[in-house]
DNA sequence: TTCCCAATCAAACGATTGATTGAGAATTGG
DNA sequence: CCAATTCTCAATCAATCGTTTGATTGGGAA
């Protein structure tokens, strides 16, 4: 039973759906600020503005909670994922495309990436969370791998260049750098030129090897 | 009334530096373990083997413990660059020594890049851990940007190359890397062999054999 | 109207947390 | 040997944790 019709008196009682949305945003921000350690259920029901034991009727345990947040980034990726499609574009511009979008990610959303690692390594040890989180990310490496496997076949990148390992080495810089941008020096321009000079083939050598 | 044999001297005392570093390398275990929101005084003072309250002897207060987690790190990576010099070697040779000292790190003691990077995380929040956490993965990363720039020098590496951004990428790699090896297809091997050729110079290109 | 049920809350529960107390054992310097 | 110091522990504290209970609300169905 589901209905479609939100609710027209607002601050009343909000569906299920809504309410564990809600939930699940209050969390990521708490996480952010506080990390997994300082995430406390009563926090997250005051930031939402609910009783603590209506937290608990809609997300029984903070096991779940924790979870529903991997899945909530989950979907987010999800989404982000299918808005921009990229066919027809060039490896070169794909990739580009990528480094964008991963620069207004966290530009926008900036406890995103710093939740996503809390995550990702909640669930080296915790499998309902790396059931989760794991895939995502190797989702995202894989996004590059196909970029840097196509990018090799046309001669954009270098004919030696490994795509597993070149994915690996990208997605790894990225969200180091977003870890910490604080205390980096180098810009992000910086760092995505160098990632491009990196793998692109030298213009020098022949592009056709026949 | 001893308790249930924790030393393997009986009678015998640990100085205090003694049980701070046993103490320290407890914490770290659980630290790798169940990460820091599930690091517990009790649970450290039990795997030492010492009362709670003799904790709290050494270790003031939980915060100058994860204090003093941070600088054990700190302590054993000062000594880790100290142990190994690397005068006399080409830029390369001291590249690839670092990719060796990473992966026998990682491989001796897997639990180091994990706790560092818990720390590095919550040195984002936490100012005295911060104090502790970014000068030391500065220094790592100024170790790299050293060898890039002399490899820039002397024709090892691409002209192009920005050294600062290159060991970005180059820690960035390594330690997301170590962080998830579990699930990654790419061998340590592949990796390292990718950021040379990454960053080194194309051999068919040699400009300055002086 | 009467009933049902998702949603909500105040209050509290049992367990655990970091930290403290006070007394005593072990060690050290004289 | 003695006294001072260092170190240790059983017992305990106050606070907080995740979770539960029991009751209430309000809207839609019967």
């Amino acid at each position: 039973m589901h209905q479609d019709q939100p609710c027209p008196f607002p601050g009343k009682r909000e569906s299920g759906d809504e309410r564990r949305l809600a939930i699940a945003a209050a969390a990521r921000a708490i996480i952010f600020e506080v990390g997994l350690e300082g995430l406390r259920t009563r926090d997250i029901a005051a930031r939402v503005g609910i009783n603590i034991a209506t937290l608990h009727y809609h997300v029984p345990t903070k096991e779940a909670l924790v979870a529903l947040v991997a899945d909530s980034l989950r979907q987010e990726f999800k989404a982000q994922a299918q808005r921009n499609t990229r066919a027809g574009r060039s490896p070169l511009e794909q990739l580009r495309l990528e480094f964008v979008d991963f620069h207004e990610s966290v530009h926008d959303t900036p406890e995103l990436i710093v939740v996503l690692s809390a995550l990702i390594e909640k669930g080296r040890r915790d499998p309902a969370i790396g059931a989760i989180m794991t895939p995502l990310y190797d989702y995202w490496r894989l996004q590059f791998v196909d970029i840097f496997r196509r990018g090799v076949s046309d001669g954009t990148f270098r004919p030696d260049l490994d795509p597993h390992a070149a994915a690996l080495i990208t997605t790894g810089a990225l969200s180091d750098y977003s870890r910490q941008w604080t205390s980096f020096r180098a810009s992000y321009e910086q760092l995505t030129a160098e990632l491009e000079r990196a793998f692109i083939a030298n213009p020098s050598l022949s592009k056709d090897p026949s």
